[in-house]
This record gives C-alpha cells, sequence and structure tokens, in this order.
DNA sequence: AATGAATGAGACTTCATTCAT
DNA sequence: AATGAATGAAGTCTCATTCAT
C-alpha cells in the first residue's frame, strides 16, 4: 500500500536486533498524514494518530519529540514525494520553443494530476491549511527546494508577465481544481482535467505580440 | 438581528435607547473572525475570542449557543459580506457579446480584489480550510447562494469547457494569489493584480471558434 | 484554624459578587503547603492538592499559572509567616548588653519553637529541601528578608566569629533539633526545649575573654 | 575512577575473567547518588540515571527490582560510607576527662568535614530530604548502626543534657553548615570550619559544676 | 548479561461550557 | 444582560517498567 518509503527523510542506518517489517515510523508517519489530511493539525489528538498507526502513545513519543516534530516530518516528507513527483527525471526542454514547452507543461500538469489521485490525503494535507506556524527551519528549507526550480522553469517560459504570479495562479487553479473536486462540486475525469490542463495553459501562455503582425 | 449590510461591521439604522456603541455580538462576530483566520477553528479557543472581544466568556454563551454555532455564524456573516461585494447591483451584461463579457469579467475580478483587500481576515478565513465538518445547513444555504449566480452567469459564457471546472480554476486561481502574497512569494500591486486578471480571463474565455475556419 | 491570612501576598483587593468566606484561592494555598510538606514538589501531584483542597483541577489553574507558580507562592507565604513569626514587633535591644543579648535570644527561640509548633508544616516544608532549583526572584527577594535582619543582629552581638557562620548553626541546630523530634528520636517538651535552648545561647555567646584576666 | 571502592557495597573478592572496570553496578549507584542528590528522588526518572551511568534502562532493572530498591541501595551505601568515615578505627578515649573528650570531639568533627568535602554528593543526598517514605527495614537498620554508637559515646560525655538533644542539635548545626556553604550564604575554609567546630564544643561541652562551687 | 523499543498509566495543563451572583 | 469563577473531560507529554532480540 505504501510506496514511497523510499523518500523518507530518515537515512537507511544499519539496524540491530529489531526488523525493519513492521516500521512503526513508518507507520505513524503514514497514520498522521491521513488524521491531519482529515482534521487538521489543531483538529487531530495525538492519540489520534497513535490509535491510527496501532501503536502506543508513548511510542509515538520515542519517534517523535513532541507533536509539532511530528508535523514537520510529515510535512516533509509529503512534500519531497511531491517534489519527486513533480520534477524526478524531468525531461530537459527548451521552453522558448512554444512546442517543447508546450509539451514540458502537458508532462507537468500529468504528473500533477497523478500525484493528486495517487496521494490524496498527501496532496490535501500540503494544501489544505497555512502550515507556516509551527514548520522549522528545515521544513521551510524544502518548502523552497519545490518551488525554486518551478520558478527557474518559469523564467525560461515567461515574457512579460511576472513569474510568480503565473506560479501562485496555476497551482491554485489546479489545487482550486482538485479541492471542488473533493467537496463534490465536480468530477474529476480525463476529459475535465483535459479541459483544465489547456485553460491553464492559455493562462500561462502569453499570446505572443509579434505573431500578429 | 443583525444584517451588517454594508460589507463593513456597523449597520447605520437610527438607534433609539441603547447605544450602538456596546453591540457585544457584533464585537464577538468580528473577534471570532480575525481569532478564527489567524489560527483556524480548533487553534482558537472561546475564551480567546471572548477577551479579543473585550467581552467576558459567559456573554459569548449568551449570543451563541456554543463554539460551533459561533463558527456557523462567522462563517455565514464572513460569506454573505463576500456575496454581497461580488454580486450586488451587478449590472446586467449579455455574456454572449464578447465585449461586455470581457467588461464583465473586469468588473467581477475588481471586486474580489477589493473584498480581498479590504477583508483580509474574512478572505482568508472563507479559504482557510475546509470548513464542511463544522458547518450546518443554513451555512451550506449561504454558500450555495453565492456560487449558483456565477454558475448562471457561467454558463452562458462557456460554450465547450465545464462551467463547474472553469469556476473551480478561476476561484482556486485568485485564492492562489491571495495566499501567496500573504506568504511574502509575491506583492499583490495594481500592475500585478491587472497581469493576473488577464491570464484568467484568458484561462476562461475559450478561443473563439471562427479563428479555426 | 487558618490565621495566616493577613500575611497572604494577595492585596485585599474589592470584591464583587463572589463571597470571600469560601477562599478557593486560601484553601488551595494551604492544602499545597501539606501535600508539599508531606511528599515534597515533585513527589506531589496538581490534582492531589487540588483534591486535598475540595476544589477542581481546573480551578486550581484559574489562580495558578502552572504548578510552578503554586510552590512559589506557597513558599513565599510561609516564608513570610515565618518572617512575622521571627521578627514581628521585636523589642529593641542592646545586644551588646550581654544580659539584654541573652533575653533577646531567649526571645527569638521562643519565637521559633511556637511558629514549628503551631505551624509544623510550614515549618517542615520550608526545611524540607531545596527550593532553589524552581524559586523565582521574588522568592528570593523574600527568603533575603528573613535573613538580612538577623545577619545585622548577629552583627552587633558577634565579637570574633564570623555571623554568616553562627546563623548558619544556629538555624541547622533549630532545624535538627525540630527534624529528629519529627523522626521519633526525642521528644520535644519543654525541658528538652529549654536545654536546647541554653546550648545553642552558649553556642553563639563567646566567653569574653577579658572576663578571664 | 573510583575513590571510594573500599567502602562499596561490592567485596572485594578476587577477580577472574571479568575485569572490574566494567562494573555496571558501582556506576549506576555513582550516577543515581549524583542524579538523586541534584534532583531528588521524585525529580529523578529512571532513564536520567541509566543515561548517567552510561547504561541501558534494561541494565538497570538487572541490578536492581525498581526505583525503589535502587535508592534504598544508595542510601544505605551512601551512609554506610558516611558511617564508615566517622567511625572506622576512632581511638578509644576516656570520654569523662575532659582534655580526652574535647581531643575526641575534635576527631569526629574533623571526620565529617572531610566526609562533607570529599563525598559532597552522598552528604547533601543523605540530608536532602525525607527519606521515610521509601525506606525500606534494612535501611532503616543502616541508620541506627549510625546512630547508636553516637548515642553510646554521648552517653558518657552527658552529665544533665539528654543526649538525643545534643545529638539532634550538633548533627542539625553541621547540616546547617553545609547546606548554607552550598547556597552561598558562606565560605566553608579552615577558619570557618575551626570557628564551628569551637562553637559546637561550646554547644554540647556543660559548663563543668566545680564553676558553681 | 545487555539492549532499547514498546507500553500505558498518570503527570501537567487547557478548554468548552455552566451557573451563581 | 453580564460576569468570570468553577468544572472535569480531554489534550500533550513523561516515566517506571517489560520484553523480544
Amino acid at each position: 500500500m505504501n510506496v514511497h518509503s523510499k523518500t523518507s527523510s530518515r537515512p537507511e542506518r544499519a539496524r540491530r536486533g529489531r526488523p525493519l517489517v513492521d516500521d512503526k515510523r513508518r507507520k505513524l508517519l503514514d497514520a498522521a498524514l491521513r488524521e491531519f489530511a482529515a482534521y487538521g493539525y489543531h483538529g487531530t489528538s495525538v492519540p489520534e494518530v497513535a490509535k491510527a498507526a496501532g501503536v502506543a502513545v508513548g511510542s509515538l513519543y520515542h519517534y517523535f519529540r513532541d507533536k509539532e516534530a511530528l508535523v514537520n516530518e510529515v510535512y516533509r516528507d509529503a512534500k519531497l514525494r511531491l517534489r519527486a513527483a513533480l520534477l524526478d527525471e524531468l525531461r530537459d526542454h527548451d521552453l522558448t520553443k512554444p512546442a517543447e514547452a508546450r509539451a514540458w507543461f502537458g508532462d507537468i500538469w500529468g504528473r500533477l494530476a497523478t500525484f493528486a489521485a495517487a496521494e490524496p490525503d498527501a496532496f490535501r494535507f500540503l494544501e489544505m491549511q497555512d502550515h507556516a506556524p509551527y514548520l522549522d527551519a528545515k521544513s521551510r528549507q524544502v518548502e523552497l527546494s519545490v518551488l525554486l526550480p518551478l520558478y527557474t522553469s518559469g523564467k525560461k517560459l515567461a515574457r512579460e508577465a511576472p513569474v510568480d504570479v503565473m506560479i501562485a495562479l496555476l497551482w491554485g487553479a489546479f489545487v482550486g481544481l482538485v479541492k471542488a473536486s473533493r467537496l463534490g462540486y465536480l468530477r474529476l475525469d480525463d476529459k475535465n482535467l483535459a479541459h483544465a490542463r489547456d485553460a491553464c495553459w492559455r493562462m500561462i501562455a502569453e499570446i505572443p505580440r509579434n505573431r500578429k503582425g
């Protein structure tokens, strides 16, 4: 069920004695993500997380200093998986060529859609609320490591419009789409996804002025 | 009792005996909005709200049955102000005519931007998290009363793309913009707002058919 | 039963509504003193104190920020009563005259004995352990306000021996006496108290050298 | 590494294979004494002790049934070292002769001072609090084995004053001295120690009868 | 013998809610 | 209407102790 252990933040240190089989740490991260995604940070209690992970409360505190350390690890864990889904092995494009830019965008969009579908909890948690109040420096670092590559790519694409604005709009649009789907306002099928993708491409791809002349 | 019409929190009606100055109910709604916007529903305590309103806890419970009733009223209060800001006295347009459609959109966009700037707490609260878990029937009714007019207008505008998808994208894009601004990723000045508006218009305005011909 | 309300640290601010009759704050301080005296700070739980005071746990936190604030207030409360018992209305003596010095000491000793008998919990608590780890600045101030007058008086009395040493010995001797009595090693009756008083007087009253000549 | 091994609870039996260096039991007793002396019984956690001893928690429970058994062993261990320091090889005096009595007292005092200086943690722990609540029968036996010889010697010395009172005063005075020194109220140098010794001698040495004649 | 992950009771503290004044 | 003291359930976290390895 869980395929993303590899991207966990803890290095795979050599184990003595205890088997990796029933990795309580992993179970706790997964359970916490589910609960936080469903009820928010403040709406989730620590015993709730422990129970969902099938672990005693005390054990949770063996792996995480406190509740805040737990959210931070959950956050980084999810964010890093999002980054991987979005950026890993992304083909090198020449974004100045319209056709390649379009293909690049289609790729990104597909990855986003795949991630949102494969890991609804991770996506929901990452977008559900202001994490700022409890994120630590390390988590903010991870946050940037996702944004910066997007800005860099965006720079090559943008002509007039400010990249930051375009990224905010695009990201917000996709989040709005998923949110509306979750609330039952629409169905996120392939057709709708394609429509949305094209609409978003129109949004960020400016019509070249000189093309008209 | 309180209709909070003018977008401002204080209605202007003529008072007789009791001074308007001490409208505790209004103070509580305003304070609660501020706190909920800043810390979320679960992150805000009832005594905190009472204190921020300069009112005793007991009094809060005189005006609102419990915390849940309070959020619901805060939610409706804010949402109705948003609806008013968005839809009140909206000129009747013939959305099938491109120019008028464009003007209509510009109007909507301006109203949104004005609301987000004038009532940052209301905007933030309304978009900050999943309210579903505690919203009652009446609140959901209000939610719909904002969405339906948009859908209706959208229908007239849309040709191929599904309205629900377009609304979700547009709404999400604007929310993303404000969120990015709040987090310090960009500055929401007139120039950026205009860029964003144009980009969003490109997103929802479909390519005219005759262009293909 | 409780005669020391007057020395409580809280000023007698004008009360509205609620009666002073069942002063929960006072009850909590008294109960806490009893429990702390019996089991020590770390050996006493907050619910234990609340229960002993006949009050709900939550109420305790209404009066005291946390457990540490509680001990500090208990400490100051007890220490101030000790100071009052020891120093209030102490007659002015000319400590350079042997007879008056002796009378002064007899007075002090009697006051100490009275206090230890009247408030065994207060005496035990104050001497039972190192309070340093949790005492705040205000409490340390109170601590000094008891010691300084003793040092001042001691200065007038002492000829050769260092005052600080003499005070430490005297204080320790009395504490040892009370402790031994509590542990059942001796009975603290008037006869023994008189013996002890005379012994302690011999300890601190140096034999004048010139008397021999 | 450990200077008080001689009085340690472990007899010096001839060792074969395992080196004495890694005597975990000893390390645990020492670490526990340090922690208990610093934070008290209830203020010290078992994992804390294990960590300070450089030993796993599980191992601690291999050597001591539980926390209470541990304090009891620490208590006896320290108390026996105190007894040894105080009474071992104490010369036989004829305490009825004033000069010998004085010498005997000087010896005792010196031993006390040496012990307090050499083993501050042991001294502090033994005097820091009421151990009664957790001491078992065996520990109380040890307690008596220190007191009884003192009482016996005291009997020979005392004429009028009750021995128990004198011992309590003397012991308390010395404890008060060390405590005041630890709290920074005075410096425990040779001069002050000599002053204190003389003062205490005055306290317990009764005025010769013939002075009255 | 040794380890330290695992446990759950219980510690400290907060908070939604009530109610006497 | 208004107050805020009072309550106890529930939240976060610690700790003595056990046990598989």
